[in-house]
DNA sequence: GCATGATTATGAATATCATTCATTAATAAT
DNA sequence: ATTATTAATGAATGATATTCATAATCATGC
């Protein structure tokens, strides 16, 4: 018989185009979800996915349960809002400390839809460079930090978002363009464009150039566009998140490539308090937003 | 976490207002609902249901679910009502036979409904009396019975619907008034007002009457209001399921007694050939009447 | 008031069934 | 061809929902 679970991989199979990634979304084994889909099949007696090479494709009859799901879905979140309205645990505040510039990208739609969700939580952005982000929340500074950081550290939980992949980002006509896969060395005689941050906070140098003993010349801009803009002209080189640049890159406006054999790829955390961590409405932010970034964002691969 | 299982728990409990009967419902133990019950309320730190000494009574997050899975449940059968398009099993025939005449009274706007879902099958109403309505099955002439009969005959499948009680019907003035319990010495001398069908189809004379030796005067009339106005108005005393009498009874039309210390039930099976009970259009039928019968008439109880 | 019958709650035992593990089959890329 | 991914499958495992047995709770009748 249909049940939620059923639902949910259902989404996560429409959103990753296969099987394997889908299990890794809903954090169980390829496995599991071969046994789902099958039981589903001959439970309707209709095919939900089907094989496509590599890749898998949802049939109609998993499309229409993928769009139950979709509105499935959203009324059991709406409804867990209403019970934590009941309970009466719905202020507070969720000041938002990110450490990776270009999350703005996807957090501010998703800061939109909470505001009005929660309207009694005070929802904030702090801003600033911070060195030790994750003091912040201990000092009371912040409630969540958006950021790579995983250590374990008592009375703090990371939770995790997602794993991208940070691609070179040249100008369409740049000398590298040739190459389909950039090494340290690339990197030499060029200069780097980056967010105004310290060194060790770029993962481009601290895992890749740093090791290597390469240290090219640098060059900040606050906003993405800027960078972008920098590189398209010429200025020099940037590493970016795959998502971030997508656009971009899909109006030629710039080329991206990858950076060394298997890529250069970081996670994301968001970190909270043991205390914050539990309230109703850091859980619902929690789940909008690993719901929008795998929805939206593209390449992206979950955690753990 | 929420699974449908817990929302269809919610709803029976919903609509009776107890563990036990709720659990028949959804044919589970009432230990099993219990123990949902208290994972919900662990999870999500509220109390979903309140004791009120016999019964039980939804809290405020209790309705809440309800309306959730209200809204849910209706979406996934509506999926499924696709589903079965998709699988083009959509077409066919729904000629039902009714052994009780009061059953009118639900199917009618449940058969409303079903047009509404499925054009593309013949729904209709097998009228006349028929001495053996099974054997209507298997000679082709109607889909489904509905009756109250359930002995095992190879390729007939019953579908359970629910249990209900008799009642006997009487004047607000009638003699017997005063007892709050009828027995079968007390039909001696009246008249029984009945459908016109044979006396081994009427559950009072076959079960009670019979049985004590007595064999009242009887008289009939087609249609329940007809047999109420004669109720009303003296001729005699009627026996009827407690849900096809409530309103009248709530106006106080015509009294309403107990027949026997236990009294006397019956039970509502729809029964239908193997092959029908598989079809989707059937399968949503069965569903939407259940959900119906259980929804709209009181003093029912689920059956096995 | 006490006993009785009916209902719900609870802890331990059980059974079910989803998930994982270990392999095989299928597909694409080098 | 070979290797690397990905999906499918059957058996073993593990988690957990359900039942069983029982206690607690509450109405009702005598």
């Amino acid at each position: 018989m249909l049940e939620l679970r059923h639902l949910r991989t259902l989404t996560a199979l429409h959103e990753t185009n296969s099987v394997s990634l889908a299990a890794k979304r809903v954090h169980l084994t390829q496995s599991a979800l071969s046994h789902q889909i099958k039981a589903l099949q001959t439970h309707y007696g209709l095919p939900i996915i089907q094989r496509r090479g590599q890749s898998i494709e949802l049939t109609e009859a998993g499309k229409c349960l993928v769009s139950l799901s979709g509105k499935v879905l959203e009324e059991i979140q709406a409804t867990e809002r209403d019970l934590a309205r009941i309970s009466q645990q719905t202020s507070g505040s969720l000041r938002i400390a990110l450490e990776c510039h270009t999350c703005f990208d996807w957090l501010m739609p998703i800061m939109d839809a909470f505001r009005q969700h929660w309207p009694e939580v005070e929802l904030d952005l702090v801003s600033g460079f911070h060195s030790d982000p994750i003091k912040l929340l201990e000092e009371g500074g912040a409630d969540v930090v958006i950021g790579s950081e995983c250590q374990k550290q008592r009375g703090i939980v990371h939770h995790s978002l997602f794993r991208f992949e940070i691609l070179a980002v040249l100008a369409p006509e740049h000398a590298l363009r040739g190459k389909r896969i950039l090494q340290a060395t690339d990197f030499a005689d060029v200069t780097l464009i980056t967010y105004p941050v310290p060194e060790e906070r770029i993962d481009l140098i601290r895992k890749v150039l740093k090791p290597a003993g390469i240290y090219p010349q640098r060059r900040t801009a606050e906003l993405t566009v800027a960078i972008l803009q920098l590189v398209a002209s010429h200025r020099g080189i940037a590493a970016l998140p795959s998502w971030g640049i997508k656009s971009y890159v899909d109006h030629d406006y710039v080329i991206a490539r990858r950076i060394g054999a298997n890529g250069l790829w970081s996670n994301l955390y968001a970190s909270t308090l043991k205390e914050t961590a539990s309230r109703p409405y850091f859980r619902d932010f929690l789940t909008t937003a690993r719901n929008a970034c795998f929805a939206t964002l593209e390449g992206i691969i979950p955690l753990e």
